[in-house]
DNA sequence: CCCTATTGACTACGGTTGTAATCAAGACTA
DNA sequence: TAGTCTTGATTACAACCGTAGTCAATAGGG
């Protein structure tokens, strides 16, 4: 699997409606962003032709428009753009994010009881 | 605390260093960077002054060089990061991130502990 | 069958980023 | 003291980003 291509935070954002609804034309997307951001259709468009460029969607023509999918994963785009960010601003330390986490009270129950089960998975295959 | 300015990639580099060994002059910096990257001097220098620019570090006049240090809180940096990032890549969700850990065997026995406590920490403000 | 609304392609344009060269001024050496 | 080294300031410049306008083609309505 090669390198997912590097993704922009205003192309995450279209890359989000596309991997959700898939497959998909300008306008949906445009739709489905609401004015969330406040662009026009034109700059959805945008956006997606350089989306298109990079790799990330692929499209079928639908008469006189086009119908976007997903090429690259969203997994491994996640993975990829959380390598980085670790990297960068972390330090490779997961500890003050988890802090953030904590401070912006942006855990549900249920994440918690998943993060535990992962944890018990890390400590199994160290151990 | 007005909120910390944004910092690229590399310029997140240069910050890791100078909050790392405070006061530091262009050279020391370029030292310590290694050939991480193999910026030049030069190249560090601008960096240097960008910052400088955007208010995340200040400096004193020492002879004919300048001595940085930071103004940004390194605390408030990650925090504004990691949000942005929660936000766009993970639409708030922490799960992937943390398996993305998992899955890089990032986590050593001693934060993998630090999180079960952390995780112990929510769950008692959440109850 | 023609008009028009819509679509993708191409172009634009100022800002940021990565990477660095040039330049003037002061510090240090011979 | 004259030349050189070093430093910050200024300038460069291409790629990328956010945001959008223009243009040619064409599908679809009448």
């Amino acid at each position: 699997m090669a390198d997912p291509p590097r993704i922009s935070e205003a192309e995450w954002e279209v890359m989000s409606v596309v991997w959700e609804h898939h497959p998909v034309t300008a306008q949906d997307v445009f739709e489905r962003l609401g004015n969330s951001r406040g662009w026009s259709l034109r700059t959805v468009k945008t956006l997606l032709g350089r989306l298109v460029k990079k790799g990330a969607l692929g499209f079928e023509v639908e008469g006189k428009r086009y119908r976007y999918h997903a090429r690259a994963q969203r997994a491994e785009c996640v993975a990829a753009e959380s390598r980085s960010f670790l990297g960068r601003v972390l330090g490779g330390s997961a500890s003050p994010l988890l802090a953030t986490f904590v401070r912006e009270g942006k855990l549900t129950a249920g994440e918690v009881a998943e993060l535990r089960a992962l944890l018990d998975e890390i400590e199994e295959s160290q151990s």
